[in-house]
DNA sequence: TGTATTATTGAAAATGACTTTCATTATCAA
DNA sequence: TTGATAATGAAAGTCATTTTCAATAATACA
């Protein structure tokens, strides 16, 4: 996984820093949605002299090859959680953040359909299921 | 609509003043989301003296009371909808914003299949579906 | 391997959205 | 009509994010 993100920022020109190994370490390794202040915090701990820009820097190059998206939630939009490609159906735990990419669910077809209904051309959607998960809910949230 | 609105603020015994009701005005008719300094702007339209720290008071109330909702999408994550009770599936046109609440799916067996394979407790969930209207096809955007 | 080029870094300053403070003003119950 | 007090808006404050820029480090190439 992180060599596969590693390869990709190489194919874009990109020079493979300290910095960014430990961000994409971080980041590629995580079941759950981070925000760049959280990536910061984790990434300090074995790079203590990492800055917030490099961090900021290293997310927005992520998303834009594609391996890291946006997740939006009420407790903050700026959440990034890595890409699984073409699963955009989630399940998210309200309690420790955790994030599973599902499938299974075949709703294309049906939801082409409602776009027809209102004359719009469907591009994309979003799907995502909001629960607690087996652990929180036995830690009582 | 606009009516309901207030009856609601009177109940909650908050005061009518012409800074909500301009501002409830501009949310109640919108049939897109919008955020706190489209509020702003659209409202001192006809009351140019309006403060945007008000405009923010207001829309908290209006979320809180359960009359508008946080819309997340990538050009923003603080555009704020009127509620449709009890329909949480939106269409929402990429070009011009119009944003509509649409009936007949039903998903929630599925969905609470879902939850359960994973061992989560499903709470809610968001259907988002993104593309273009009819008249923002035909401007070819 | 050594070196030149230039992308990257991080501190500091700037920006911009949003919140808090507080004196003034306006609502509305009595 | 009036008084209690909720609401307003200007100004200052906060906080996340972005920009600037001099110093540093990665990589291509001699």
């Amino acid at each position: 996984m992180k060599n596969i993100w590693i390869d990709k920022l190489k194919e874009k020109g990109m020079r493979i820093t300290a910095q960014r190994e430990a961000i994409v370490d971080i980041l590629s390794q995580s079941d759950k949605a981070l925000e760049p202040i959280e990536v910061y915090d984790l990434t300090r701990q074995n790079h203590p002299t990492l800055g917030m820009v490099t961090v900021y820097r290293t997310m927005e190059c992520l998303e834009e090859l594609g391996l890291l998206q946006k997740v939006h939630q009420d407790s903050g939009c700026n959440k990034y959680l890595k890409v699984k490609e073409g699963h955009n159906h989630l399940l998210i735990c309200r309690g420790c953040g955790k994030a599973i990419y599902f499938e299974g669910l075949d709703m294309e077809m049906q939801f082409e359909g409602i776009a027809q209904q209102h004359n719009f051309n469907l591009e994309d959607h979003w799907l995502q299921l909001n629960g607690l998960c087996q652990q929180c809910q036995a830690s009582g949230r």
